[in-house]
RNA sequence: GCCGCCGUAGCUCAGCCUGGUAGAGCGGCGGGCUGUUAACCCGUAGGUCCCGGGUUCAAAUCCCGGCGGCGGCGCCA
């Protein structure tokens, strides 16, 4: 006898003898029958109980989320979800279940109650729906950067000072040594492996301690990042919309049941595809104020700048030539600016902006190749070049022209699964208040 | 860091403005029902109205303080 799940039950002819498990998504019962939606991690597949076996006392006392396993005979019905169930024989084993805390009204809710059982809410067909996507989104990003000749590398998540200059660091304790603080992002050990691999990207968690109080924020987030030797910006612009375009592509070919579950608008993701639009942040600023939005050069643009911006288009766009105040030390400036004081400098930078509100899902640009200038800007950022020793010192020995980008996956997920808050976008998630479940 | 909102049954909420001793739906339990699709119908149990103080004959309701949470901005992925 096979054990077999739901979606394989769903296909079998008629009178094939199954054995199939999960736990309880409904229960409906009658004089002379009972239903049972079971649940397993294809999807969903209906129970049927005659009163008259033994079998069904068990039934009976069956709460939602109760687990069994079960054998029976597919059978079709135009009444059964699916179009076909089983009829059950025998009980192979079980387990009652408490009465479970979460209905239908929590979930439409969606309460802080749900945070609260988040151990539990990740049963919901909407978090299944979502980790399946992400579980693909993942494989996609793996997918593109492999078949594009990048090594796949790991970096260390303890680390002993700051990338971006004003974000801010989870201090941890390190035996009794100095406090270390954890990883904010790969990129400066990416842009020492260039000098050995050329082409890398990793995923990997990356941590940072602003006490953001937004949708589009984790305390904890997971980075796909990638660092390119002989790259400048446009090759980062490439490479970031053919890596979103895979993502999406994959997305939309293996998971269109979870995005129609979850109610999400494919015709908006079907318009993805290269090249992006791109927008200077020059242009974009005479295109907000033309909007009415009075922006200043030189700022970065917020939330509702972004999102003005963005409703002008489609697809995702890449918004680059951020002015250099506006940006962290390690971006390189536009080489004719590069005499002109720092506040109207603009960098070789660029942002990848989702549509529909979503804002930025990924950041990136060209790095300062040479030691010099590398210096000067650490300078003229107010920082410590003793703090940035082992990064100067990459510029040392053979200095390469290199870009790279890291792309905000949970942001990501987000998107291409329509949610609401970034949150959702991962089983357990980690923001300024939340640390368990 | 700044601004706003919320805290009542296991869960989702009403009641608060205009003070008079606690309500609904879901869930639980019991019963009914010839195939349900968040089933439906009847019955029933279930409460530290977040905590502390104040005003009042009387506080879930008004005032003050605290705690917890949610949303938004800034910052960023």
């Amino acid at each position: 006898m096979q054990v077999v799940s739901s979606k394989e039950a769903l296909s079998l002819p008629d009178g094939e003898t199954v054995i199939v498990r999960g736990w309880v998504y409904r229960k409906r019962e009658f004089k002379d029958k009972i239903f049972v939606l079971l649940r397993d991690r294809e999807g969903i597949i209906q129970l049927v109980f005659p009163q008259q076996i033994p079998e069904s006392q068990i039934a009976r006392k069956l709460n939602i989320e109760s687990s069994l396993i079960v054998e029976g005979m597919v059978k079709s019905d135009v009444r059964a979800p699916g179009g076909k169930e089983i009829h059950v024989s025998k009980v192979l084993w079980y387990f009652i279940g408490e009465p479970f805390p979460i209905n239908e009204y929590a979930a439409q809710a969606d309460s802080e109650y749900l945070l609260d059982v988040r151990h539990l809410w990740i049963r919901s067909r909407k978090m299944w729906a979502i980790l399946r996507v992400r579980h693909t989104v993942f494989e996609a990003i793996h997918e593109y950067f492999r078949s594009k000749g990048f090594y796949e590398v790991h970096c260390p998540i303890f680390v002993s000072s700051a990338v971006e200059g004003g974000a801010t660091l989870f201090k941890v304790r390190y035996f009794d040594r100095e406090d270390v603080y954890l990883t904010q992002s790969a990129q400066f050990y990416l842009e020492a492996l260039i000098f050995s691999l050329e082409r890398v990207y990793t995923i990997a968690p990356s941590f940072r301690a602003e006490p953001s109080r937004t949708r589009r924020h984790l305390t904890e987030f997971w980075h796909a990042e990638a660092e390119m030797a002989w790259a400048g910006m446009r090759d980062v612009m490439r490479v970031s919309e053919e890596l979103i375009t895979h993502v999406v592509r994959k997305v939309l070919e293996d998971r269109l049941e979870e995005l129609s579950l979850l109610k999400r608008n494919l015709e908006k993701l079907e318009l993805v595809k290269p090249p992006f639009p791109r927008v200077s942040y020059d242009e974009a600023i005479s295109m907000l104020n033309s909007m009415g939005l009075d922006i200043k050069w030189g700022a970065d643009l917020g939330a509702d700048e972004e999102r003005a911006l963005t409703q002008k288009f489609d697809t995702p766009i890449h918004l680059y030539g951020f002015p250099s105040v506006a940006k962290a030390f390690y971006h390189k400036d536009y080489p004719e600016d590069r005499e002109k004081p720092l506040w109207e400098r603009r960098t070789l930078s660029v942002d990848v902006l989702a549509p529909e509100g979503y804002g930025e899902i990924v950041g990136g640009g060209e790095r300062i190749e040479d030691p010099e200038e590398l210096r000067r800007k650490i300078r003229e950022f107010g920082l410590k070049e003793e703090d940035y020793q082992w990064y100067i010192d990459l510029r040392k020995y053979g200095s390469v022209p290199h870009a790279g980008f890291g792309l905000g996956v949970d942001r990501l997920v987000m998107w291409i699964c329509g949610l609401d808050h970034i949150r959702d976008s991962l089983p357990f998630p980690r923001d300024i208040r939340r640390v368990r479940p």
